[in-house]
DNA sequence: AGCACGCCGACT
DNA sequence: GTCGGCGTGCTC
């Protein structure tokens, strides 16, 4: 059955027609119209024909039925990338839960209106005193309008068209008998901002190894034969996955297609991108959050008139309008700056792969420590799997790699942040003029109390996640809303030494200027690089030698190569493995494991101590072994346990609302709207609706529902039953 | 972006 | 009075 009428957004850059357009589709054109076409309408008084893409199909008039045009014909030439972006906001609104706009608006960004660099110009061939005469002129009669073009000519010598249509208020119909009387002319240039330099092409900087050839030959031999596929590139830290990105790349260059690369924002730096420059030149354009959005929607413009061929930037690169895109590339790809946190919610991976799908392209997922969701992936032969298991460069090692325990220091009399053994291997690269980048895993805000003294922490009886410390003094479970009060010793061990854990970069820079006053320590965290560029001048002094002990957060271990440093210390692996969190685990091997392939990547060999009072923790044992498979297997066995993804899907439901009262009754009825989904469906789990970590946040209390199956589509279809609902409180839907 | 409409000063 | 520039608002 065919729908009777499109909503159509206008292909006119401006922004008060910025929205949609409702038309009825005549009957020659019914089904035929899709989601992403590009049509020919009628628009505005003159009718004049425009070009509109179709963005929803409905069956009911959200118009004046009488005054509804009529679709005049589907434009065959010039389908571009758009009409795909399109389709592909539609899949998105139906996957994450969004309004089409709301989708559409992630998907193609809305042209500035202020330009930095002007396209069109105003100029003239008259002199100043002709100038001036019209000026005069234009006052005498008051035709304001001209008067306020003639003064700016008469000082600038020429005005930006943007500058005249906008603070001169002038539209073109005060120009155009002006252009025709020969005063002035309009010209036309398309000046882009470019981000960066011309760079020459270096062409290959290293030659590959034996495990990168063989993983960039597999993917170039199933792209000549035109097998388009997902590959899962699983390589340990330093063993050179980007070169055989680039390999990957040129091959599908080769064949006339276009590239689009995915790296982490935090992880975007001068080095990386300086890498592809060399090796493909002005192909490459670079998009990241500090480029304005007229920057951004320059470079989408040069890459929709195929003036690039590789578009490299974060998530939202996700969306460049290639028309013969040939191959996405998500590096590290666990990363959760892939996830959106507004809404449309998505996750660049399954958009990635929605899109690589739809343009016929090739997808490659790049990771030292895959998510599991992938790996598992790889594993049931979903996704291929290249593995490079030694490092790039010869000569260098793995790091050497030793857990201290603290609680045997504690036993020892050591109440020090820092474990005699670190304290020793600190001083021992002072002595020898190498760095040392001192890592703290902290995220969150979400405090945990543990044991000093058997470093347990302690963990909800019934959902083994770590309890939460509430500034009532009370534990709660953010999970099953298990509350207890802080005891007064060790649940397992009877030691009274249990206490908040929370340890901040400032306190350990403090501490670390106390024990080393000759030392030079740098400190990175969000204080001292809130000022832009502030990131990147920390890591370059340090870079550069500048300091001699590096203290910071996560940001300090994603993908910088400090040959100099030779040793790494995690001040508490605990941190990060007792979130309230079922990823925590997850979380913390990834992030051990990149700090410890910081380690040694120059000549000298490194070494990692990681510090902890859980020694025997299969996350923390696994990433000092750098062992990923056994992880793995460990943490993918646990989470079938618990039924937790990737085993199960789970759908986050978080309530909020300034009333206590209306969220708990919204969260009952959200719950009693469940229920009956699991009388046919008996894998349905519902948890919840339990209190947020942070239950009350600036006077808005929030509340979790947790609903689980092994099935997405259930859980698509109980969103949106939950969604039509139309609850007095804020819902916020994430799917994984 | 382009078009129409209503306002207002200029000119016959 | 009419003509035409100017500013504003709307376009399915």
């Amino acid at each position: 059955m065919a729908e009777e009428f499109a909503n159509i957004i206008i292909d006119i850059s401006h922004e008060k027609v910025d929205r949609t357009f409702q038309y009825r589709i005549p009957d020659a054109l019914k089904g035929r119209i899709r989601v992403g076409e590009l049509v020919n309408i009628p628009f505005g008084t003159g009718n004049r024909l425009r070009k509109g893409y179709v963005v929803e199909l409905t069956d009911t008039a959200e118009y004046d039925s009488s005054r509804i045009k009529e679709i005049a014909g589907i434009e065959t030439k010039g389908v571009s990338a758009k009409a795909q972006l399109i389709e592909l906001a539609w899949w998105m609104k139906e996957r994450y839960g969004s309004t089409m706009n709301q989708a559409l608006k992630t998907v193609l960004p809305v042209k500035e209106k202020i330009r930095q660099e002007e396209r069109k110009i105003i100029r003239t061939s008259l002199t100043k005193e002709e100038l001036e005469n019209r000026r005069l002129e234009a006052e005498r009669k008051h035709y304001k309008a001209r008067e306020r073009l003639f003064s700016a000519l008469v000082d600038m010598g020429k005005v930006p068209y943007e500058l005249a249509t906008g603070h001169l208020n002038l539209t073109a119909s005060t120009l155009k008998p002006l252009i025709d009387r020969g005063d002035i002319y309009v010209e036309r240039l398309a000046v882009y901002r470019n981000p960066v330099t011309e760079y020459e092409i270096c062409g290959k900087e290293v030659e590959l190894n034996e495990e990168q050839k063989k993983a960039a030959d597999c993917f170039k031999e199933d792209y000549r034969r035109g097998k388009r596929e997902t590959y899962l590139l699983h390589g340990i830290t330093g063993s050179g996955k980007t070169e055989v990105y680039m390999e990957m790349m040129e091959q599908v260059l080769q064949e006339g297609k276009q590239v689009i690369v995915l790296i982490p924002e935090i992880s975007l730096t001068y080095q990386t991108v300086m890498r592809f420059y060399k090796r493909f030149g002005n192909q490459v354009s670079v998009i990241n959050s500090r480029l304005s959005k007229g920057e951004r929607y320059d470079q989408f413009e040069r890459a929709e008139k195929g003036e690039i061929q590789i578009m490299i930037g974060p998530r939202s690169a996700l969306f460049t309008p290639f028309s013969r895109l040939g191959l996405i590339i998500i590096d590290e790809e666990q990363e959760a700056a892939y996830k959106s946190e507004i809404t449309p919610r998505y996750h660049a991976r399954e958009v990635a792969a929605k899109r690589a799908y739809m343009a016929e392209a090739s997808l490659v997922l790049g990771s030292a420590t895959p998510s599991l969701e992938s790996y598992e992936k790889a594993l049931t032969g979903e996704y291929r799997l290249l593995t490079l298991s030694g490092r790039a460069k010869k000569d260098s090692v793995l790091a050497d790699t030793e857990i201290v325990d603290l609680r045997e220091e504690l036993k020892s009399g050591n109440r020090s942040i820092f474990s005699r053994r670190l304290q020793e291997l600190i001083e021992e690269r002072l002595n020898r003029r190498e760095q040392t980048i001192l890592f703290i895993n902290r995220r969150g805000y979400a405090n945990f109390m543990s044991c000093r003294s058997c470093g347990k922490a302690l963990k909800c009886p019934h959902c083994d996640v770590s309890l939460t410390l509430h500034r009532n003094g009370n534990l709660k479970c953010h999970y099953c809303g298990f509350e207890m009060r802080v005891p007064q010793s060790c649940p397992s061990c009877r030691s009274p030494y249990i206490a908040g854990f929370g340890t901040g970069t400032q306190k350990i820079e403090e501490i670390t200027k106390k024990m080393y006053p000759m030392a030079r320590v740098l400190r990175m965290d969000m204080d001292t690089t809130s000022k832009k560029g502030g990131h990147e001048e920390i890591l370059s002094a340090f870079s550069r030698g500048e300091a001699d002990i590096l203290i910071g957060t996560q940001m300090i271990v994603k993908g910088h190569d400090f040959p100099n440093v030779t040793l790494v210390g995690i001040v508490a692996a605990d941190l990060s493995l007792h979130a309230p969190d079922f990823t925590c685990g997850e979380r913390t091997f990834q992030l051990l494991t990149q700090a410890a392939g910081r380690a040694g990547r120059g000549k000298r060999p490194g070494h990692v101590v990681i510090q902890t009072y859980m020694p025997d923790h299969y996350s923390i044992q696994y990433a000092a072994e750098q062992n990923y498979e056994k992880f793995y297997e460990t943490e993918m066995a646990y989470r079938k346990m618990l039924h937790f993804p990737p085993y199960r899907k789970m759908l986050m439901v978080q309530l909020s609302s300034p009333e206590e009262e209306k969220l708990s009754r919204a969260g009952d009825r959200l719950r009693s709207e469940t229920e009956p989904f699991g009388t046919q469906e008996k894998e349905l789990e519902i948890i919840g609706p339990v209190e947020a970590s942070i239950y009350k946040v600036n006077d808005i209390y929030r509340k979790i529902l947790y609903i689980k199956h092994g099935n997405y589509d259930i859980l698509l279809k109980i969103r949106k039953h939950l969604e039509k609902l139309d609850l007095p409180v804020q819902l916020q839907y994430d799917l994984q």
